[in-house]
RNA sequence: GGAGAGAUUCCCAAGUGGUCAAAGGGAACGGACUGUAAAUCCGUCGUCUUCGGGCUUCGAAGGUUCGAAUCCUUCUCUCUCCA
């Protein structure tokens, strides 16, 4: 494909290319290009906020690019510097080993991993001794470190910056210079990291690597980063009943950059559907579950994102029961005075973290037993028998067989 | 090396001897409403409770006091300024 067209493909959804010209002119050469996109060896639990680059990736990949997934195993000791300024103890081999099939069996839901090639930047880094390292470490000086924003707030607001938190981005630039790489991904917050990898390249005589960097997808909340510490995450393994409705609790505001960045549909019937929205002519909350399909079905099939969609509106919008709900065996040794004991059965669903939990839970009005609101703590075993819905809130379910 | 400042409940952040399980905001949870697990509003938000009240918490350990998040001592960690 030519270099113009490629281009256009490339720059959907993207933050910032640096350079254009230098991508236009790498693509007109037209060899394969190395492209590469780093990954902590920690975290393989991926969630949609990680396929925004990913999906980049597939990108480079289908328009004939050599695609390098490194795994990052030895900046995986430091950790891109966050705060947490804490050194980490290295992974073993195996745990590596484990979470690199994590990886893979994630990943290939994106990327086409005949394609991909997998690499480790141990095998340079850890080859490094101290004098290398200070050769290194001379290549950058601490002003330009602090004008990354992370450490430049952390300095301003006196938090503290330990000092081996300034190689990590030595580390992932020298990344670049053993790969040779070309262009180098990341999130729009790797903006430093990936110019450190241009700089250093420049140092070592290399043609510097384009860099692209992508949005940072907010998560649930509309305005944190998504990622699991917060809990706004949505992920590419999990259950098509939850990937619906997590993509559902999303903000109106929110679900076209999803649709751009999450899905291939094209532009321009993105614009269009924005339009609808804005005029009032589509109910938004169609746009949005068009949005939640679309990406359920990515990840699992059309079948399982419409049976999401069905439980969905039975659930949310005709406040039924779903279809597919867990079971528990009520065990009778827990009768009190021929009484069943609500708040423990709550704690022990796990639809309370306490009993405290429990009883407000109750006392609020978010019981339903068989549908029918339930303000008391106990209640008379007799007045239960066989199948019980136990209903907690608006969205925990459970079958109890008494 | 010297001189100061600070560490509070999930997060941010008030509180400087009793009225403190600890303000306020965020998150979370429940309810109402709705077009959605959007938005908005109301409520809850350490834990145990027979709902009377217990018990444990304010960096850690000791101490003073009838009583400590608040005062003292030591320790740990962080920051600032000077060198």
């Amino acid at each position: 494909m030519d270099a113009t067209k490629q281009m256009e493909i490339i720059k959907r959804g993207v933050v910032e290319i640096i350079s254009e010209e230098e991508l236009q002119k790498k693509l007109e050469s037209g060899k394969p290009l190395i492209i590469k996109l780093g990954a902590d060896p920690t975290a393989p639990d991926l969630h949609l906020g990680h396929t925004v680059v990913l999906r980049k990736m597939r990108q480079f990949q289908d328009l004939g690019h050599k695609v390098i997934f490194l795994i990052g195993d030895f900046t995986g000791m430091i950790g891109d510097p966050t705060g947490k300024s804490e050194t980490r103890k290295p992974l073993t081999e195996e745990q590596i080993k484990i979470n690199v099939e994590t990886y893979k069996s994630q990943v290939q839901k994106i990327l086409d991993m005949n394609k991909t090639i997998i690499e480790f930047n141990s095998n340079w880094l850890s080859k490094m001794n101290f004098s290398d390292v200070l050769k290194l470490a001379a290549k950058y000086t601490v002003a330009r470190m602090l004008e990354r924003d992370d450490f430049l707030n952390r300095f301003k607001s006196q938090r503290p910056i330990s000092i081996h938190e300034f190689m990590y981005p030595l580390m992932q630039g020298y990344d670049s210079v053993a790969l040779k790489a070309d262009v180098e991904l990341g999130g729009s917050d790797q903006k430093f990291n990936l110019l450190v990898g241009r700089a250093l390249q420049k140092e070592y005589s290399q043609a510097p690597q384009v860099t692209i960097t992508m949005p940072i997808l907010e998560g649930l909340d509309g305005v944190n980063k998504m990622s699991k510490s917060l809990g706004n995450y949505v992920g590419i393994s999990e259950e098509p009943k939850n990937m619906y409705g997590k993509l559902m609790s999303i903000s109106d505001t929110m679900m076209f950059k999803y649709f751009e960045l999450l899905t291939d549909i094209p532009m321009n019937e993105i614009l269009e559907m924005k339009k609808q929205c804005e005029s009032g002519s589509v109910n938004p909350k169609v746009i949005k579950m068009k949005l939640a399909h679309t990406i359920t079905e990515m990840y699992h099939n059309h079948e399982q994102a419409d049976f999401a969609q069905t439980e969905f509106e039975k659930v949310f919008s005709n406040k039924g029961i779903p279809e597919d709900i867990k079971t528990y065996n009520f065990d009778k040794n827990k009768l009190k005075d021929g009484k069943v004991l609500l708040i423990g059965l709550l704690v022990d669903l796990g639809f309370a973290d306490s009993n405290s939990a429990a009883r407000r839970l109750i006392q609020q009005g978010g019981l339903k037993l068989n549908s029918e609101k339930i303000t008391d703590e106990t209640i008379d075993s007799a007045k239960l028998s066989g199948e019980v819905i136990i209903q907690a809130g608006k969205r925990n379910f459970a079958k109890v067989i008494f």
